[in-house]
DNA sequence: TATGAATGAGCCTTCATTCAT
DNA sequence: AATGAATGAAGGCTCATTCAT
């Protein structure tokens, strides 16, 4: 992992089907990824999983770090956007909250090969965290961090937490369901999840009076 | 990332400085595998952070992999014996949780080194996750579990989640803060976020009567 | 030496240039065997030989092994097939031994390197020789016995002698002969021992009579 | 195989038990090279077999090389007395072929270890052959050739051949019966091939007249 | 003499990347 | 744009040999 942040000349100047490709490449690394692992991958291994020869992935993307940043990207752009979408939807931060852990869980448990990237493979590297997630994941994160800090302002939630640092134990639960989804024999969706660790969370969160956090 | 099961004849049968020199070897693979990554260092590395030549690691260990995997051994040996002995020291199933995770964020927060390679070197593989992690995570959790069982039983927490379930929702909170730790700037201790993780489970799981959760 | 029996699936699949390469990478194997032996010579040192870069040599070959027992393969191909047309060019058995004795040692005398690997380098292990060895060079064996046993037939040889154990005598004198020749500053050609050996075993061989045996 | 020709001060000035031990080590040596092949044989794995530690076979021997160098030679040393009393011990030149012939295969029948080393272990390299073997090897076959030769003189034997030549002949095709032998799955003694052997190649060197050559 | 832990040079093989076609 | 043969740097691991005990 040299992790060359220098984005690659890709998107422009490509022809219509290009972007296609480009798709596929990303489709079959997520495959390839997931069940050989990231290092144990090799590139011809997601070039002839996308019907493609080993060269052309290059013509798409700059190194085999940047396919994996890629698909971290490509992901994230449409969580991030897909979050927002869903909390703008409702009013309540506790239902806002609900939402997001769905979106989140959901978007896991159906496609098991993402989970798996996400949950393992992207965590290859202090180095690629860094430099990567830091940025796209802030704002996934900020998303959840908006909704608590609306419930606090509201009245809803407790205000004696950082809301920020709420986000991240409320993210911290619901990866862990993730993982351990994974690595089970998923014998139940994922998503199931969501309601069992929002509703501890909420009620967690719930401000001293006890008006709150309680549902129905 | 082959990753045989089969432990090294090695330990016993060395010599009296043996264990001292494994010891080495394990210690400088946690700084090698935090700085550069898993994948990225070389057993060369490790050797001469360890202050031996390369050939050594191998009347050690059996192979690089095994080196990660004993290193995560050592480590989950002493963090259950610590955790179950911490547990062991109170009555209170919340005063137990509060104790595991001040433990838990201690350790990692303590040796920022190791907190890399077990937030993220470790978690490289799928196959090393699955097959490695399994047992001794497993007991890990299941301290955390019978505590918050205990509290169930004594109607101090809610019945109505699976107490293991529970248990990896404290758990994945308490992971987050240790990943986040490690990617910020660090610039409060880690252990000061336990408290916060505690207090919002314990509150999130009280029965519904609402007398316990309550601090002080 | 693993000594994988399975032959690489390479050359039908490869470019144009292929088949060439291939036979370069042979042909270079054979100059590097004879000159620093099997054991010495490296893989790097036969891809220079031949002009192409290390890795090149694992396109064609799947194994350092692969390219010796490939030598052989190839080498056997043509000694079998030189063997049944020189044998079947004449009808007398005595002169088709002749004929197989001088493509024999011809062979070998021609190519000083081809009979180091021959009598020496592909004599390393009994692995090797137990595995490879046997198919094709019994089935070399095979053309001489079948002249042997011809010569029997029309009673120009005797008949107490078993024709297989009587070919592996001839096959072994003449085997001494390049080894002899390899070891020694060789003043003369190698091909020159033929008609020496044969005639002192068509000698051996002549029925009781004395009728035949006695050359023209 | 650096093969140092430099004789390990061995012999000198080492304790009575000094050369138990090396002759155990060539013991140790001969099946260990037998079963393993001499460059998969570890020299751990003959100390170990010899019942001492690695570093032990470095008192007895200056390398690895050396110790196969001293298997060839402590077992050549004893063939050559065997084969020149042998051939004393009779007066008639075809006796004595006939019992240089029994003595060599019968020391490697009984032996296979001996034989699966000096048939296929001793022909590692062109080196070893050359520097190690001439000598020994020469005096070895120089009894057979004083054999050929006295039938020559005596007219038992045809004139017209280079006795030196037919040394290597009738040596060629006793070492290719050994050789089959080995690889072979011996339902018969190895000896058995002695008089067969030994009679077409008497037979074939036998004075044109035919007076000699035969048995009985 | 004997030990065996330690050494470290050496090598086969892999695979990301390039480039001529 | 696409190909895939070719490249060659890199590294895990082995094992002959040494040497402190």
């Amino acid at each position: 992992m040299t992790l060359s942040t220098t984005s690659h000349p890709s998107s422009p100047a490509r022809a219509p089907g290009g972007r296609d490709k480009r798709e596929a490449i990303l489709d079959a690394a997520t495959r390839v990824f997931a069940q050989r692992g990231f290092f144990q991958a090799q590139v011809a291994d997601v070039a002839r999983a996308a019907g493609v020869a080993a060269g052309t992935v290059y013509l798409y993307f700059s190194s085999k770090d940047d396919v994996l940043a890629s698909l971290f990207e490509r992901t994230m752009r449409v969580a991030v956007a897909e979050a927002r979408a869903g909390a703008e939807a409702v009013d309540d931060p506790i239902e806002q909250l609900r939402r997001l852990a769905h979106l989140h869980l959901g978007r896991l448990g159906r496609n098991r090969d993402l989970a798996v990237v996400f949950q393992v493979e992207l965590r290859q590297s202090t180095k690629f965290m860094e430099r990567f997630s830091a940025a796209q994941l802030r704002e996934y994160l900020g998303v959840i961090r908006d909704a608590i800090a609306r419930g606090q302002s509201t009245g809803a939630m407790r205000a004696d937490v950082n809301p920020t640092v709420a986000s991240k134990i409320l993210f911290g639960a619901l990866d862990e369901m993730a993982t351990d989804w994974i690595l089970s024999q998923r014998p139940k969706r994922l998503e199931d999840s969501a309601d069992t660790v929002v509703d501890i969370f909420v009620r967690g969160m719930a401000s001293s009076d006890g008006t709150s956090g309680e549902r129905g």
